[in-house]
This record gives C-alpha cells, sequence and structure tokens, in this order.
DNA sequence: GTTTCCCGCCAGGTC
DNA sequence: GACCTGGCGGGAAAC
C-alpha cells in the first residue's frame, strides 16, 4: 500500500488523476521517505511498493538523483542513500567538469592568441564551441543517452553558461545538436520535461515564462539546503505567495499569466541578453531565512570561485574596478560585433557568454603581463 | 491547438 | 534464460 496519499487531487477521488502520478510527486515522496538519518540502503522493490508505482518509475527519479549524487548504486535493485549534503559538491564538480573539457577541447588555445587577440567571438570560436556541444550529445550508444547524463548535462547548461531562461526546446536543440530532427527533438524534450519535474520538486528550478518570447521556461534556483522540517526552503517570494507551489506538489502546466504570480527576481539586463544577478549570491529573494540557512550553511553552494564562464554580473564588476569602464566598453563592442547571431537561444545565450568571459579573462591576462613588464 | 508527461513496450545488459 | 535496466515514443490529460 502506497505510504503517501494523493494531495491535490483528494476531492476528486476515485477518478484517475494524473497529477498524481507526475514524477515531481514521486520524487517528492521518494525523498519524504527515504531523508532519514537511518536510511542506508533503498531498494527498488520496496520503494516501488511503498511508493505504490511501478519499478520503472523508481528507474527515473533515482536516475536523476544519482545525477547529482544524492543516491548512489550499491548493487543490482540496490541503491544507498547520500543524502542532500553532496548536492552542492555534485554540482560543483558538474561545474569544473564543464570547464575542463572546455579547456581540454582546445577552444582557446586554437582560436586565441595572447598577443595578438583573435578577434573575439570569431566564427573560430563558434565552430569551436558547437563542436562541444554537439560532443555533449551526438554519441549514440545507450549510456551517452541515458537520462542520468542529460540530466548533468541540463544543469550544466544552467551553471555553466549563465544563462538564467531556459527553455526546454533550446536546451534539448542545445543539447542534441541537432533541432532538424524533430522526433529526437520531441523524445529529448520528453526526457527534459521529467527531469525539469523532479529538479522543481526539489525546488532547484522554477517553471516561469522566458521574459522576452514569454515562452515557458525554467530558471535555476540551484540548490537552497534543507530546512528543519526536510523541505527546501522557499524563496521569500514563495513564501509570500501562497497560491506557488511547494515542495511535494508540482509545477505542471503552471503559467504564472493564469495565476498572476510573477518572478520577482530581479535582472540585470545587458542588451538582449538578461543574467541573474547570480544564482549564489546572497540577496533577500534568493536566500532562506538566516536560521535556515545557517543550519544547512556547510551545504549550501556558495563561495564559489568563478572561472572563465563566471556570471556576468561577477566579471564586469571586477574588469571594471581593475581597468576601469573604458577598456571594457571597447571590448563589449567588439564582442558583440563579432557575436554570432543564432536563432538557437540557448546556443546564442551560451556563446554570448563565452565570449564575454574571455573578454574578462583576456583583459584580466593583459593586465598581469603589463605589470610584470613594468616590475 | 499546444504543452506536458504518464505509461508500458521492448531491447540491451547483467546475473 | 530469467530478470534488471532504462530508452523511447504513443497518446491522453491539462491547459
Amino acid at each position: 500500500m502506497p505510504v503517501f496519499s494523493s494531495g491535490d487531487c483528494e476531492s476528486r477521488q476515485a477518478l484517475y488523476c494524473r497529477k498524481d502520478k507526475s514524477l515531481g510527486v514521486l520524487c517528492s515522496n521518494f525523498l519524504r521517505l527515504y531523508n532519514k538519518d537511518d536510511i542506508e540502503s533503498i531498494g527498488l522493490d520496496d520503494a516501488a511498493t511503498r511508493l505504490g508505482v511501478e519499478r520503472r518509475r523508481i528507474y527515473d527519479v533515482v536516475n536523476i538523483l544519482e545525477s547529482i549524487g544524492v543516491v548512489a548504486r550499491k548493487a543490482k535493485n540496490q541503491y544507498s542513500w547520500k543524502g542532500f549534503a553532496v548536492i552542492p559538491q555534485a554540482l560543483e564538480e558538474l561545474r569544473e567538469g564543464f570547464r575542463e573539457n572546455f579547456t581540454m577541447s582546445s577552444c582557446f588555445n586554437s582560436t586565441m592568441d595572447l598577443g595578438g587577440c583573435k578577434s573575439v567571438g570569431s566564427s573560430d570560436l563558434k565552430l569551436e564551441a558547437q563542436d562541444f556541444l554537439s560532443g555533449l550529445a551526438k554519441n549514440d550508444n545507450r549510456r551517452e543517452k541515458s537520462l542520468a547524463l542529460l540530466t548533468q548535462n541540463f544543469v550544466k547548461l544552467f551553471l555553466c553558461s549563465g544563462v538564467e531562461y531556459i527553455t526546454l526546446d533550446s536546451a534539448a536543440t542545445a543539447l542534441l545538436g541537432d533541432h532538424s530532427n524533430s522526433t529526437a527533438m520531441r523524445t529529448k524534450i520528453r526526457r527534459l520535461y521529467d527531469i525539469a519535474n523532479v529538479f522543481s520538486s526539489m525546488n532547484m528550478i522554477e517553471k516561469t515564462h522566458h521574459p522576452e518570447t514569454r515562452k515557458p521556461a525554467f530558471r535555476w534556483l540551484g540548490w537552497r539546503g534543507i530546512p528543519v522540517n526536510g523541505f527546501p526552503c522557499p524563496t521569500s517570494s514563495e513564501k509570500s505567495e501562497s497560491r506557488k507551489r511547494m515542495f511535494g506538489t508540482e509545477l505542471t502546466n503552471h503559467d504564472p499569466k493564469r495565476n498572476k504570480v510573477e518572478s520577482s527576481i530581479s535582472w540585470m539586463s545587458n542588451g538582449s541578453l538578461k543574467y541573474p544577478l547570480t544564482v549564489k549570491q546572497e540577496d533577500s529573494e534568493n536566500s532562506c531565512d538566516r536560521s535556515e540557512v545557517e543550519q544547512f550553511m556547510n551545504h549550501e553552494a556558495r563561495g564559489y570561485v568563478f572561472g572563465p564562464f563566471a556570471p556576468e554580473s561577477v566579471t564586469q564588476q571586477t574588469v571594471l574596478a581593475q581597468n576601469g569602464a573604458r577598456q571594457n566598453q571597447d571590448w563589449e563592442s567588439l564582442a558583440f560585433t563579432h557575436h554570432p547571431h543564432y536563432h538557437n537561444q540557448a546556443l546564442r545565450d551560451l556563446f554570448v557568454h563565452y565570449m564575454e568571459a574571455w573578454t574578462s579573462w583576456y583583459t584580466e591576462v593583459a593586465e598581469n603581463k603589463q605589470a610584470q613588464e613594468v616590475s
């Protein structure tokens, strides 16, 4: 017998309710069931029985949780519970993995000349970055198409691109590399919905709408710790908006227009692109109550040392402080002149961000070189 | 009409 | 060969 009863659809008892069956609700129930100190081992059959679902569904949840380290496979049919504490480290590893891959891909080596400064955002850079992205997705074997890997790549898109809003079709395009294959696109989007529902149930992303296109999009919230009652702490906007989704419910077809709820997150606009004020920034919008934060401070993904893909707000501040506004402005105009204009939003956002990261990095290196020459 | 995503088939992998 | 794992896409609920 299932250990958890339905939520939203209780009033419509005895009728089939799709929401009760959603992966997000299942994930919430799964986490409630196993997020305990004395849990060491998770049997898939046991989980399926206790949650009242088919084993097949447990695989989906477990694979996604495994990709961010919450559970780890022990043996056939057996997983070990690692807990939420490992999430920040797992996210950091994903970020680092992206950075290493990108560095190793020789992208910068082949296209950037420190002395002569080949044009930022050149077609070379565009092609190399495209290679990297398609490399994420072009492998055809089973492992490469796994839900776990797709989950990690989806997270990387958020962590490493600096893009705040990602639509699932643009994510699918970026991860698939070939948007002309409509069947593959549809399949990829279905899986991304699965992943998004699980992450939504953990409050790691939220469903909203892209401010410009108004298309349904997801916004990265990051991991904000688990308060005492076992539920991720809500943002201040969530606290003030009781209609918003809570842990244990899902975001299925959540529409701000219909619900008259708009994200209260601040924006930093730069031309056509918008970036978060940084997800890890400790502002009133994105942080938990201090008491809650302190309890989980050790698990928070704070204090990142941003690499070449640091959010714009970080890189720009650094450059401005070090070199003054003028040089930065020059780089921006150069980058704008040369940046590739993609129809695909995710790719466009990524490449624009690469250019800005490169601008920041080059400026820093040039300054160091100048300092060395002086000394 | 579009978006969302449950459901279960079935093929590949493991024991 | 039996069972486990999980990719995949049909098709229906939700909007």
